[in-house]
DNA sequence: GATTAAACGAGACGGTACGTCGGGTCTTGAA
DNA sequence: TTCAAGACCCGACGTACCGTCTCGTTTAATC
C-alpha cells in the first residue's frame, strides 16, 4: 500500500478487494466439485463456504453454469504441456499420461461433463476447452513428420484424435480405467497400424 | 379386462390400458427428445404432450431418468448392425458409418448425454449402453486376425476404440462433423499406422 | 369415505386438504399483521409460521399482495352492519362507530393501506371494499329522507362521504384517534349545518 | 467559516456544486413519481435519468425515502393559498378547489401515497404536511364565525375535515373524480346541514 | 496560483425478499 | 387394482432493490 520501491509502479493497485473474492469463490467451487460432486456443487454451498454472498456471485457470474466453468477454467488452465522429446512416440506416450491424469481428476471430469451438458440454447463456451488442448497437441504429430518419423501426408488432427479419443470415451461412457498399458497400446497402435508386419 | 379367449396366452393378462399408455408416453418423450432436447423434456412437458398425468409416470417410471432411458433404450436398441462383408477394412467403414450416422441422430446424441451424465449417487444403468455395442464390434477385429488380414496379437478391444473414440469426441465435445472421409481416415490411420513405409 | 347416508349428497366433499392449509394460511397472515405490520408480514414469515412450504403459498396466491388482500379480504367480509333505529341520527351514529372501530383494528389499517397502495399497472381489486361498504350505507341517508327526517333533495352518497371520509383521512393521514366526540361532531355537522340558526 | 465581513452570515459557504446536483435529482424524481409511480422511481433510475451516481444520492439523503420527500416538499410548497373573500362559502369553494388540484397531480397524488405508507418501524415525518396545511385552513372557518356567517360554537377543525375528507378518500381509495359539483356539494351540505328547512 | 478538504464517480458487496422451475410424494375419488 | 386429479413438499435458481464501503478523482474555497 505504502511500498515505494514496489516493483510495479504505475500498476493499478485496485482492484484488490473484487479480485481476493474471486480467488476464494473460484477456489470453494473447485474444492466443492472435488468433494461434493457437480449436484452438491450449488451456489448456497458455495457462498457459504467462500464467506460470500449469494448475490454477490450472481452479481459476478450471473448463472450457476457460469460460475462453474469460470472455476474449472481458471484452475485448469495450463495443466496440459505439450513434450518435446525429439521422438514421436515417446511425446505422444507422455502427453496422452498427462491427459489421462487431468481426465481423472476431479475436476476434468466435472469439465468434461460440462462440456457435454452444452445446452442448444446456451452459446457455447466450454466445448472449445478440449478442441484446445488437443489443437496445439498437433504439434508433436506435426515434428515428427518433419523429423521423418511419420509419412509425409499423415494427417495430425487425425492422429490426435485417435489417441486421445479412447481416454474422452472411457472416461465419459464405460468407465473403464485409463492405465499405461492402454495408453501405450493406442500410441503403438496408432503409429504401427494393425497389419501384420 | 379379464378377455379369456385372448389370441396370445402366454402374454399376462391385464394390462391393456398400461401398454397403450407406456407407448405413448415414450413415443412423446423420444419426440420431445429431438424437438426440445432434454432440458425440454420435462415430466410436465411430457404428460401434457402425451395425454396422460404426471402422477401416472412416476408412479410406472418412478424417475424423469428411468423415463428416459426407457425411451430411448426401446427405440434405439438392434439399431446397429456387425457388417461381415469378408473384409476388415469394409466391415470397420460400415460399422463406422452405422455409427456415426445412430450418434447424429436426435435420439443418439440424447442418449449420448444422458449417458455421461451419470451421478455419483447413483448405480449405472447408462455405460452398459454403448460399451456393449463397442464390445459386440470386437468380432470384427477378430474375424480379420483369423483371415490373417490383421496381426496375431491384435488387440479387438484397442482397435474398436481406436476407430470409434474419435467418433464419440466430436459428438459429444467438439461438434465437430462425422463425414465419410473421418470415417475413411481413422480406419486407414488404425490399419496401416503413421509410419512411412 | 363410502357413507351413503352422508347429509349432503351433491355436495362435493372434496378440498378437505386444500381447505384446512388456506384457513391456517390467512389466519396466520392475519395475525402477523397485527403482531409485526405490514413489512413484518413476508411470505417466508408466514409460511414458517404456518407450518407450510413458502412454494405453495406461491402456488395458491401467486403474489404476496394477493395473499394478504385475500387475508383480509375474508377476515373482514360482513363486519360492518348497517343499523336501522328508525332515526337516521342514531343510524348514523352507529355506523360511524362500527366504520371508526374497524379502521383502527391491525387489519382495518392494513387493509386501507393495501387499498391505496393500488398501483397503476395492476388491475383494482382492492378499492371497491371500502366503497362497497360506503355503498350499503347509503340506504341509512334514503331511509332519513323517507321518513321526513332529511331534505327531500339530499344526496345520500355526499352525505355519507361527508361524515365518513374524515375518518379515513385521521387514519390515513394525520393519525388523530377516532373517538366518539368526533364521530358525534361529524353528524351533528352534517345534519345541522354550520350555519347559526 | 468564520468570514466576519461575509454579506450573508448566516449562510454556509461552500455547496457550489452540490446546489446544481440537488436541483437535478429531485427535478427528476418529481418527473420520475408522474411517469412510472411510486414504485418506478428506483434510486438507481433517478441516478441514471439524473446523470448522478447512485452512491452520491444516498451520501446526501442517506435513503430513498428522505430522498422522495425532500423532492416532494421542496417541490409542493407553498402551493396551497388560503383565501380570504370575506365569504365563507366562497373561501371554502375555492380552498377546497385549489386542494382537489392538487390531490389531483401526479406530485400530489405521489405524497399522499407516501404519507399513508408511514411504516410502524418508521418515525413520521409525512402525515404533518397534509395536517399542517388543514391546520391552516381553520382560519377560513374562524374567520366566518367572527362575521357571524357560522354558528358561534363550530368546531373549525371539524368543518375543513368535513369538507376536505371526501376528496381525500375519493383520492386514495374510490378512484372517483374530484369536480366542482362535489366540491360545491360538500360546502354546502356542511353550511346548510341536511335537515329540510 | 498551489494546496487541501469536501463532494463526487465508480464499482463491489452485504442483505432481504420476491417469484419461478422442476422433481418427487401423498391422498382421494372414480372406473 | 389401476388410474386421474390435484395438492403439497423440497431444493435450487435467478432477480430487484436498498443500503454500505472503499478508493480514486474532481472541484472549489482558502492560503
Amino acid at each position: 500500500m505504502h511500498g515505494p520501491q514496489s516493483p510495479e509502479p504505475a500498476v493499478p493497485p485496485l482492484r484488490r478487494r473484487g479480485e481476493r473474492m474471486r480467488r476464494a469463490v473460484l477456489g470453494t467451487v473447485v474444492e466443492l466439485l472435488s468433494t461434493q460432486g457437480l449436484a452438491g456443487t450449488t451456489v448456497a454451498t458455495v457462498a457459504r463456504a467462500a464467506g460470500v454472498h449469494e448475490t454477490s456471485i450472481y452479481r459476478r457470474w450471473r448463472t450457476r453454469e457460469n460460475l462453474i466453468l469460470d472455476a474449472l477454467a481458471t484452475e485448469l488452465d495450463a495443466a496440459l504441456p505439450i513434450p518435446d522429446t525429439g521422438v514421436v512416440r515417446e511425446d505422444l506416450l507422455r502427453f496422452l499420461t498427462s491427459l489421462g491424469r487431468l481426465i481423472a481428476t476431479a475436476q476434468g471430469r466435472a469439465l468434461l461433463r460440462l462440456s457435454v451438458e452444452r445446452d442448444e440454447t446456451l452459446e457455447d463456451r466450454r466445448g472449445p476447452y478440449w478442441s484446445d488442448r488437443l489443437e496445439r497437441a498437433k504439434v508433436i504429430v506435426r515434428r515428427g513428420v518433419e523429423r521423418g518419423e511419420l509419412a509425409a501426408d499423415t494427417d495430425p488432427g487425425l492422429v490426435i484424435e485417435a489417441v486421445a479419443g479412447p481416454l474422452f470415451v472411457r472416461a465419459l461412457l464405460s468407465g473403464a480405467p485409463l492405465d499405461d498399458t492402454l495408453v501405450a497400446g493406442l500410441v503403438d497402435l496408432t503409429l504401427e497400424g494393425a497389419r501384420p508386419r
